[in-house]
DNA sequence: CTACTGTACCACCACACACAGCACACCTAG
DNA sequence: CTAGGTGTGCTGTGTGTGGTGGTACAGTAG
């Protein structure tokens, strides 16, 4: 189920990839699992098509999901999405964006350590995705 | 000395923001310190005096720095800048949004926990803000 | 055929970002 | 005193993104 927080400072249609996307890594969704329609969950989420069918889109190429013409979306096999580089340089960005936020904020290095090893290893309960090779 | 990244997702004002904010919470700014003036940093990075001066307001805004009416923008002294209510909510968002960023990727929580430590920890080196009370 | 699927367009509005220029109050150096 | 530097405020203009609304098309299932 996807849920959509207007008080959230991103917009519609990454957080409806984003939902989906942690779905899918944490194996809520199986690979060959069916989504749900452009316009049946903008319908749901009181949502115009367009802003549902860009968050598809961006999981379609990225390689989360799959289109199959016709009969709509389903989750793809888990793969490896991106090449040793760019995996690297967004694991850099989001470092660095993460240390910018909490930059202010009177926690020690320990703490955030803590609270970031519970947050991380509650994803990989139901086994996230960890492919072989390409 | 602050660099502007055109390369950079950021919007510029943000990214001067990140770079003070960091400069003075290692310690490579200290309380007291001058900042560059609007108009001469504008014009060192190339960029509009207003982009610089709504970099300034936030830091004003948000306590870093102090302004000084006629001389300039000074750096202040540390205190606990927002409640441990605020604080609590920035983490969260902050963790969150790293979780996302991470959530393709072929790293498990180790190795993830091990980066994330070497950078936590290069910034204590000059010894971080931790004052007392507010 | 009809009804559903994703996908691709078009137009419109709102907002953030950056740029440009101008004005004002403040302080210091001369 | 004046001249020049300081932050701050305002108006405007242009560009890009996000969201909405509507239409259209090819593919699939019944």
């Amino acid at each position: 189920m996807i849920k959509i927080n207007t008080g959230d400072s991103r917009p519609i249609f990454r957080q409806i990839v984003d939902s989906i996307r942690r779905q899918i890594a944490t194996g809520e969704l199986e690979p060959g699992s069916k989504l749900p329609s452009v316009r049946g969950l903008a319908m749901q989420l009181t949502v115009n098509t367009n802003t549902v069918a860009k968050a598809y889109s961006e999981l379609t190429a990225q390689g989360w999901v799959e289109s199959r013409p016709g009969l709509g979306l389903f989750v793809s096999k888990p793969r490896k999405l991106f090449s040793d580089r760019e995996q690297e340089r967004r694991l850099n960005e989001a470092i660095q964006q993460f240390i910018n936020q909490v930059i202010g904020l009177d926690y020690d290095a320990g703490q955030l350590l803590e609270r970031l090893e519970r947050e991380i290893k509650a994803l990989e309960k139901g086994q996230g995705r960890s492919a072989g090779n390409e």
